[in-house]
DNA sequence: TAAATATATGAACAATTGTTCATATATAAG
DNA sequence: CTTATATATGAACAATTGTTCATATATTTA
């Protein structure tokens, strides 16, 4: 049994779905993965996902408005990662709950 | 500071995304957390959370089919919840996380 | 200052997706 | 068997959203 009633205020669940909405995007989840742990320039995860820097750059917007990462300038280069250790945990969180899943794949 | 690093296999990386972007759609969030810990009918979820029957059915069969929620007839009604308990966990894991976010929100 | 590199932005387009409406199926009751 | 109620489904439509392309801004180097 789990608690005993799921009632979370409106507000909460709109800010909820906002957020796994914009996780759900196959790239952003991709682009969020591979800086969560550790900096990533623009250039470095466009190359490493094979995507556009423009797409890489629309999607950092996103990601960077709904606080999920934060962007820090090194002269020419913009270094993004988690925006904090929230977030961090949150994610690793949802990796370690499909990881999981597959174990007791009963299907 | 949390794991070295994050390499999820591009599978695991999809159904992720997936699992994510269809419980990021607000109304589908709402009816999940309608019936995370009590079964509730179909009916019960389109007048409780004034939507469409039919719109609630389009976005059970999403729901059943991304096995979030599972169905279970009596009679002319049937009754949905939580297709296990991992789901449960992992939802609740977020609900939680959103709850947190907002008492430590140093905006 | 001019050229080169990295990132960001806006508009246009393409694709996906949420919603509605009409209709079909399932179960129960008259 | 017919009617009533609950749920499901398919097609059409509306709205949102991901992607591309051209261009703009920021920073460094010649």
């Amino acid at each position: 049994m789990y608690g005993p009633m799921v009632d979370l205020d409106p507000d909460k669940v709109t800010e909820l779905a906002e957020m796994l909405s914009i996780m759900g995007e196959p790239n952003r989840l991709r682009i969020i993965l591979a800086c969560l742990e550790t900096e990533r320039a623009v250039g470095a995860l466009a190359v490493d996902l094979e995507l556009s820097p423009s797409l890489v750059s629309h999607h950092l917007r996103l990601l960077r408005a709904a606080r999920i990462l934060k962007g820090r300038r090194a002269g020419k280069n913009v270094f993004y990662t988690a925006a904090d250790d929230h977030v961090r945990s949150m994610v690793t969180d949802m990796t370690d709950h499909v990881m999981e899943a597959s174990q007791s794949d009963h299907a």
